[in-house]
DNA sequence: AGCCATGATTGCCG
DNA sequence: CGGCAATCATGGCT
């Protein structure tokens, strides 16, 4: 009887949500549920504005999201990404603002429809005041129960939209080769404690263009997959050592020369050059105590004891074999004990050798 | 298609 | 909160 096409299925929303419906596959048009509690709606609504949807508009559009993420970021494709998730977003967020002003519209239309016809029949019978707040509080709960499945397919939305978009596992790429080299030279030049500290994880996020916990899953990774499998990466363990052995070694006669005055002026060409070689005394004094074979836990450590990893592996390679490649388990894993983690390199426990035993040479480079 | 490498997430712990 | 261990989900190769 009424005019008022308010059941209509708010077209723009649905096909957006049919969009996305197709391209995840995942089911939208799940719970159609009335009258749900009071609590839920508060639910549905905070949420809607902590994701931005109703909050106060900040871009005019699509276009000028986009725009903006545009001239914002400008770098990598993950501000395409995130661009094309903000179009989205805004997409959503104004379908849900026009539907909302719709229904608001159409609630009082229709309720002042409704008084307008009890007025008209109070003339002919009697009509309590009661009853037409009666009827106005029915119309209110029914126009809210539908505002309410608009909320909620609305964040259906934008959680479908986030969990595709957002969800970077959804979208990984893998690291450049370059920035794999760079996070590998610094793994292995500090393999005796892999742990980079904040400023060094932001260095190696800048030099990789990535991010810093885009850095700190790589070591978190890396370390876990080093410990569980050493065998495997030992191959790798090599080449890296190799690779800023040059460095290092440059470094060691760079000290040799000017054994006393410091400023080693670090020569390496880029990468890995900008945490390393704090003092080159400290250097030798440490070289000397691993050669008698005990570590001093001094918090020197850290950085020197990298380049004492580092000249192991040249001293193993170099003095060990021939063969390049062939060979294995030339490697030992030192300071990291069988069942634990890196232990800090401060205590002078016993080196472990997991993988079948005898490949750790503790070389001496007293030469 | 199957397999492994790899980046990211989750849950737990100190 | 950061690290570890397990796990997920995709990339890339065969």
């Amino acid at each position: 009887k009424h005019a008022l096409n308010c059941h209509r299925m708010k077209p723009a929303l649905f096909s957006v949500l049919c969009e996305i419906k197709e391209k995840t596959g995942l089911s939208i048009r799940g719970a159609q549920e009335e009258d749900p509690p009071d609590p839920q709606l508060m639910r549905l609504d905070n949420m809607l504005l902590a994701e931005g949807v109703s909050g106060p508009e900040k871009g005019g559009g699509s276009a000028a999201a986009a725009a903006a993420a545009a001239a914002s970021g400008g770098s990598s494709d993950n501000s395409i990404e995130h661009s094309d998730y903000r179009a989205k977003l805004t997409q959503i967020r104004q379908i849900y603002h026009t539907e909302l002003e719709k229904y608001e519209q159409a609630c009082n239309e229709f309720t002042t429809h409704v008084m307008n016809l009890l007025r008209e029949q109070s003339r002919t019978r009697p009509i309590s005041p009661k009853e037409i707040e009666r009827m106005v509080g029915i119309i209110h709960r029914k126009f809210s129960s539908i505002q309410m499945q608009l909320k909620q397919s609305t964040c259906e939305a934008v959680m479908i939209l986030r969990s595709r978009f957002l969800d970077a596992r959804r979208k990984r790429r893998n690291f450049s080769k370059q920035a794999t080299e760079i996070l590998n030279e610094y793994f292995y030049s500090h393999l005796s404690n892999p742990y980079p500290s904040e400023e060094a994880k932001e260095e190696l996020a800048k030099k990789c263009s990535i991010t810093v916990s885009q850095v700190s899953n790589w070591f978190g990774n890396k370390r876990i997959r080093y410990k569980k499998n050493i065998g495997k990466f030992q191959e790798e363990a090599n080449l890296y050592a190799a690779k800023t052995a040059v460095t290092a070694a440059h470094a060691v006669a760079a000290a040799v020369q000017n054994n006393q005055t410091n400023s080693p002026t670090t020569p390496n060409s880029g990468s890995s050059g900008s945490f390393n070689l704090p003092n080159s005394g400290d250097m030798f004094m440490n070289m000397q105590s691993l050669n008698g074979d005990s570590y001093q836990g001094s918090q020197v450590g850290a950085n020197v004891q990298s380049q004492v990893d580092t000249l192991r592996h040249v001293i193993n390679q170099t003095g060990g074999y021939s063969d390049g490649l062939g060979g294995n388990s030339l490697y030992s894993p030192h300071n990291l004990n069988a069942n634990g983690g890196w232990q800090d390199a401060t205590t002078p426990s016993s080196v472990t050798s997991p993988t079948e035993g005898p490949g750790s040479v503790h070389s001496d480079t007293s030469n």
